[in-house]
RNA sequence: GGGUGCUUAGCUCAGCGGUAGAGCACCGCCCUUACAAGGCGAUGGUCGUAGGUUCGAUCCCUACAGCACCCACCA
């Protein structure tokens, strides 16, 4: 092996052995393990949170793998509809075009060259973080089978009366041009204004001062609406106003939506452009009246000189000329909640277009969609991890609105639906279909609707259409490979956990449980594992627009810093935050970023996946695991330097020593509570603990405890602590391989053939089992009273400034029998791993030299001062130590001398309390004779 | 307005009813043949505040404060 540990090299030699080996599909034996991957954008790249994503279903598909699960980890990616569309219109752009300067078909052909081009830039990067996923079963999202799941859905829902169309208000995206569903709408808080608007009676005896938000939208006003017990304004219930501006009539109504306390008690209903006034314009039978084009300029409805004038262009005009006829009454500062378009940032227009839904709010719908995906949950059937996101899933769809899935978009699954002349709708997987369910005979030629569906349509079919349904046999891909195949595959149905951010619960998480129970039956995962968000070191979201995203392959690889402030500015537009960025980057990394390898990210990744709802990624924490990579990749040379050239006692060989005894006993407590951690999903937790056994146990200790071992005169003891050293080794390199597949596979290989392994690789071994390994608790307390003494002479040698080079004499002085024993059996140990002479025993009333000490138990360790020792400073060191143990005895007795204590108490807690206060006073006496005699 | 979290060492976070922990940072001594990406040792916390329950509270309950996030139609 390497004298040290370089990443890089063993990186890009495993993955394309792994992925060819074909350990990565399903074994085809063992019970059904899955996990879907949300699938990535397919022109996206890796970000952080796909990164910590993965690396948690990467270690429970190796781990469930190694315990002899029949894993499947479905990969594929998403089309991405808005978001791939825009990204090849802004190239189009570039040159000076739109969309609309292709045909369609030509535009749709050139997404999907762009999808060729670029689509495998996240699947590669994804394999750059290990991910033991099933490549050949790769899917896309409008892929030919995925497409014939998403139409026999639609279908499927339209003829049981599921799915609709209707002309409906919806959240329209101008910049876009197409409506967006209400999760896809951000309210963000803006500062505007409130004005006040006066309305005159047609009579001209009296007014009505409305507030608003929005006064362009008075040019679509039906109504001023007043609360029905509103004394003061109740005579003018009935009443006509004339709209100013548009000289047209409209009455005065009474609704209990209006809040008597807010504004002026007035409200102007305009029903084509907002939800509530949609609303209470159908209470009322009021027409709505449409005043905006679909790019948000006042259309034909208005009066001429304000048609063709962007929204705000026209609230300015409004205003204008509202001021002008003298009826703006007021204009005070105000915030407001605004939508806006998630994917564009435009400011959203309610607007009046024929639409598509999925009825999830009508007693049909409810019963059919909706209770099912409640009781799902409800009944536990589907668990959160952490649990209390159920309450997040549950109230949601307890308050849903029905589901917008048309988009006017080009790219995507186009709505399999077509008209005829006359404007009837014919519904079918193609047109013939369409045709031969026809209800009424077409009119004329059929034309297919123009929209496609919302992207999370498909997504909300990836448990069941990725195994292949609703075909009846194997399903092939472009290259004819096949790819699933439902009969044999819907054994991977339902998964067994979904990992997944709780940002997509709604779009996504709650969708796939309506689809999949709907047409399945069956749940489509047992456990929802909601990940936390990663962000920056200083808790700060990582975002483009603030430059402080991380590049996962950035701190795999390393970055200089020169690239690094190139590549995190050069989408920043604005100067200032481009200048501010940059300085940040300089100061944050002088040094740009420094590799620090995928196994070491894996490992930080799963160190912080607590149940915390974020993560802060700190870049020296990553550092950190790289040290212990390093830590273990020494510990693997050292055991193979020293187990080369010796004899390895044969298999089944009990351990010769203590030390043996003790990591054994170690290595099984730490396998239990890995497991359990596995169960939990605390990879922080089981992260940290196998940190702690490879370095404060194996390191520091063992291998230690293994030098005088190797090298001493028994040849049984030798060649017993070659196979240990080896054995918990090949074990523990197995309890991480999930966590860091890398260097464990690279160790492995050179350790595989010592013990006769014949694994090809270390995904095929199996899983540690504690229970496999026998425990000896009788070893653990000889190696912990020896991990003391040692303690207790380097605490000594460090805080009296002793060469650490420099062999000193050790003195041994009371205690008790077992003392003599166990100081016989470790001599050599504490000798060599101390530096002190063997270790003599002072007898009771013999005189002793002057000595520093330290006191394991009633036994005193003593280095005589001879000129090493200053005396007043053992004195002062020696009473600090008795002032910390009286202060713990103390405590002991507060409690014990509470008779409520004792008597309350469980007996093994006062139990426990006695043992301590006898432990303490044993090495208080000792301490206190230690300093007598230093007179 | 409804909901969900968080507040523990300088920083980032575990712990969650019975001796306050880790990583990083900091301080001292060491290039001791696995590892200076290292070794050994030391320092550092009245666990947000106030009550309550309990023999005992960082942990459970209540209130308050501060900080996040999600949902929602106040013009």
């Amino acid at each position: 092996m390497d004298k040290s540990f370089e990443p890089r090299q063993i990186e890009s030699k495993w993955y394309a052995r792994w992925e060819a080996s074909g350990d990565f599909q399903p074994s085809g034996h063992g019970e059904p393990y899955c996990i879907l991957l949300p699938p990535p954008n397919v022109t996206g790249t890796l970000h952080m949170g796909h990164a910590f994503q993965q690396t948690v279903m990467d270690m429970l598909i190796r781990y469930q793998r190694m315990r002899g699960l029949n894993t499947l980890w479905q990969v594929g990616t998403d089309h991405a509809g808005i978001a791939t569309q825009k990204i090849v219109e802004n190239q189009l752009a570039a040159a000076g075009q739109t969309r609309h300067d292709l045909s369609r078909e030509a535009f749709v052909e050139r997404v999907w060259q762009w999808k060729e081009e670029s689509g495998s830039t996240i699947t590669n990067q994804m394999r750059r973080l290990g991910v033991a996923a099933d490549w050949s079963r790769e899917r896309f999202t409008m892929d030919e089978g995925l497409s014939s799941a998403v139409r026999k859905v639609f279908v499927e829902w339209f003829r049981a009366g599921l799915i609709y169309r209707g002309n409906r208000l919806v959240n329209w995206d101008p910049a876009l041009g197409t409506a967006v569903s209400d999760l896809e709408v951000n309210n963000v808080e803006r500062d505007g204004h409130l004005w006040s608007i006066r309305y005159y009676t047609v009579d001209n005896s009296d007014s009505v001062v409305v507030a608003t938000t929005r006064p362009e939208t008075m040019l679509g006003d039906v109504a001023v609406a007043v609360h029905p017990e509103d004394e003061r304004y109740a005579h003018l219930v009935g009443k006509m106003l004339r709209l100013p501006l548009s000289n047209r009539e409209i009455p005065v109504i009474a609704d209990d939506y209006v809040d008597r306390e807010f504004g002026t008690g007035f409200v102007k209903i305009t029903p084509a452009h907002d939800f509530n006034d949609y609303a209470i314009g159908q209470r009322h039978n009021l027409a709505p009246i449409n005043i905006f084009t679909l790019d948000a300029k006042v259309n034909e409805n208005a009066p001429e000189q304000y048609r063709g004038l962007d929204r705000f262009e026209a609230r300015k005009r409004v205003l204008a000329d509202l001021e002008t006829e003298g009826l703006l009454v007021e204009t005070k500062p105000h915030k407001l909640q605004v939508p806006v378009s998630q994917r564009s940032d435009a400011v959203i227009e309610p607007m009046l277009t024929d639409q598509w839904f999925v009825d999830l709010t009508s007693d049909h719908g409810r019963k059919a969609i909706t209770e099912p995906a409640l009781d799902a949950v409800r009944s536990g059937e589907i668990k959160f991890v952490p649990e209390n996101w159920s309450t997040t899933y549950t109230q949601w769809l307890e308050n849903i609105q029905d589901w917008c899935i048309s988009r006017q978009l080009w790219w995507g699954h186009r709505i399999p639906a077509w008209y005829d002349e006359a404007g009837n709708i014919f519904v079918g997987e193609n047109e013939a279909d369409a045709r031969a369910h026809a209800a009424v005979p077409p009119v004329g030629a059929l034309r297919q609707d123009e929209d496609v569906l919302d992207t999370w349509f498909s997504s909300a079919l990836w448990p069941f259409s990725t195994l292949g349904w609703p075909a009846d046999g194997p399903v092939k891909n472009e290259r004819g490979e096949v790819v699933a195949d439902w009969q044999a595959d819907k054994i991977f149905l339902p998964s067994a956990v979904l990992v997944t951010g709780f940002d997509i619960i709604f779009f996504w998480v709650a969708r796939m449980v309506m689809a999949t129970k709907y047409f399945t039956g069956q749940v489509p995962f047992r456990e929802v594992y909601i990940n936390a968000i990663v962000r920056d070191a200083e808790g700060q979201k990582m975002s483009k627009s603030k430059g402080n995203t991380l590049d996962p392959l950035d701190l795999i690889d390393g970055i200089e810093l020169e690239p690094l402030v190139e590549k995190s500015t050069k989408s920043l537009l604005i100067p200032q935050v481009r200048e501010k960025v940059e300085k940040r980057i300089r100061k944050d990394y002088p040094a740009g970023i420094p590799a620090i390898g995928t196994d070491a990210l894996r490992f930080t990744f799963a160190a912080l996946a607590s149940y915390s709802r974020t993560i802060n990624f700190d870049i020296k924490r990553a550092e950190g695991y790289k040290a212990f990579c390093n830590k273990l990749w020494n510990a693997a040379r050292f055991v193979l330097m020293n187990v080369e050239n010796g004899a390895i006692a044969a298999a089944g060989t009990p351990p010769a020593t203590e030390a043996e005894r003790w990591i054994l006993t170690r290595l099984k407590q730490t396998l239990g509570d890995v497991e359990q951690h596995f169960l939990t999903y605390r990879f922080d937790l089981l992260a940290q603990e196998l940190y702690e056994f490879v370095w404060n146990e194996y390191c520091d200790w063992f291998l230690e405890l293994s030098k005088p071992a190797l090298n001493g005169d028994d040849a049984a003891a030798a060649a017993s602590t070659r196979r240990t050293l080896l054995v918990v080794l090949e074990t523990v390199l197995r309890a991480l391989h999930p966590i860091v597949p890398f260097i464990t596979e690279e160790i492995w290989q050179s350790v595989a053939p010592l013990l006769g392994l014949t694994e090809a690789a270390l995904l095929r071994r199996p899983w540690p089992k504690a229970g496999d390994i026998a425990a000896d608790e009788a070893a653990t307390a000889e190696v912990e009273w020896f991990k003391n003494v040692l303690s207790g002479i380097r605490r000594i040698r460090s805080e009296m400034n002793i060469a650490p080079g420099k062999t000193i004499p050790l003195l041994l002085a009371d205690g008790d029998a077992a003392d003599r024993a166990r100081a016989a059996k470790f001599a050599a140990q504490i000798a060599f791993l101390a530096r002190v002479d063997a270790p003599q025993w002072i007898d009771a009333g013999v005189d002793e030299p002057a000595a520093a000490a330290a006191v394991v138990g009633s036994m005193r360790v003593l280095i005589p001062l001879a000129g090493l020792i200053d005396v007043g400073a053992e004195k002062t060191r020696l009473g600090k130590e008795i002032g910390r143990i009286e202060g713990e005895i103390r405590k002991c007795e507060g409690k014990l001398g509470n008779a409520n204590f004792v008597a309350n108490a469980p007996a093994e807690v006062v139990a426990q309390e006695r043992q301590r206060i006898a432990d303490w006073g044993t090495q208080l006496s000792a301490l206190r004779e230690q300093l007598l005699k230093l007179g």
